[in-house]
DNA sequence: CCGTCTTGTAAGTACCCGCTTGCATCCCCG
DNA sequence: CGGGGATGCAAGCGGGTACTTACAAGACGG
């Protein structure tokens, strides 16, 4: 709490989410954590290797839902986990945007965003072998793709958590009763039953 | 073409895409237009106001592909229509990229993303009319929101565009294809028929 | 042919950037 | 109690920032 890297470590990614790399300046990172500048430059060497630091922890803990390995209920065991899975989008929404617009120009200070062993690789893989393990039991039609299927309600989710709040009048319902509707009609377009 | 004033607009909004609001320096902007950067402020008065003329444009010409207004043959239509979409979407994706990560820090440059006649609220609106459509024609379910439905369409081909290039790995198939399967199981959700 | 209007050039303003140095201070461990 | 390591403080370095000023050169219409 009051060590000072850890203070600059939770205020850099906190101003980098808000301001950017180029608006997250020594000066104010080491302000807002109550240290002095210099002790940034003690600990760290650089800007750029706070930020990285900084960033790999914050992209650590953002963690993938799980979902169970052999399907029960679908629609309430997806319907738990989609939720989950956009709250998580939505309580990094700022970093995760930040990140998503300077990955171009700053590739070396990100987390490895899509490398595999993150968040959203994982959860993909999740989605994709739960789709795999309905379709073998017979549950999921077999001429879904579970790759796009599963890209289909993650992007939605994504979009979802990435755009609400800066666009609210595009969505005409709150943020549960719809994710949970993408997951109906998602498994409406996987299941086989046609009730 | 040889106008100073085009050049400088058209330049801003390039390096915007690529470096964001603060790495788009007046220099930069006017060494790249091949215009002195006098005559920048001596057009546009300061470096915002350069900015938001030249996003503003910029903005206007993301435009959003139609939709039929009575349906015919909803899986070409719609197929069509989410892949006009997504090439749209994927052609600025360093722009929109950019401006969803600063919008918390500068709205006031923003072109306006969500407001009513921004490509994307059209967008929905045309396909939200259009699922409304095929619920009065009988041919979709009366129990969907469309709404949601179209939030779950394009938010995936949004994502899509968005990440692609990103993290690759992430999508097994090809852009067209995967938004073609996008189309065909959201139609499967949709529509009534279960074959 | 003159006057205005636009642009280019050169220089400079005040400020902020990442980063460094020198020195005083403090705390903890031996 | 004494010494080393971490921290704070003050100042400064070279360079980049948005923006300004003063002046010369060319275009274009009356």
């Amino acid at each position: 709490m009051t060590d000072p890297r850890e203070r600059l470590l939770e205020a850099a990614a906190r101003i980098y989410a808000e301001q950017g790399f180029l608006g997250a300046t020594t000066r104010r990172i080491a302000t807002e954590a109550g240290v002095n500048e210099v002790t940034l430059f003690r600990q760290f060497g650089s800007k750029e290797a706070l930020l990285r630091a900084s960033l790999e922890r914050a992209g650590a803990e953002i963690l993938s839902p799980g979902l169970p390995e052999s399907p029960s209920d679908p629609a309430a065991e997806v319907a738990r986990w989609a939720v989950a899975l956009w709250e998580q989008l939505a309580a990094h929404r700022s970093m995760i945007r930040t990140c998503m617009g300077e990955i171009e120009t700053h590739p070396e200070i990100m987390p490895t965003c899509g490398s595999p062993g993150s968040a959203n690789t994982a959860a993909k893989r999740a989605l994709c072998h739960y789709v795999k393990s309905l379709q073998e039991s017979g549950r999921a039609r077999r001429d879904v793709d579970p790759g796009p299927a599963a890209s289909l309600l993650m992007g939605a989710i994504f979009a979802d958590a990435m755009s609400r709040d800066l666009m609210p009048e595009m969505y005409s319902r709150p943020a549960r009763q719809t994710v949970t509707e993408y997951v109906r009609l998602f498994l409406r377009a996987v299941l086989v039953e046609c009730a």
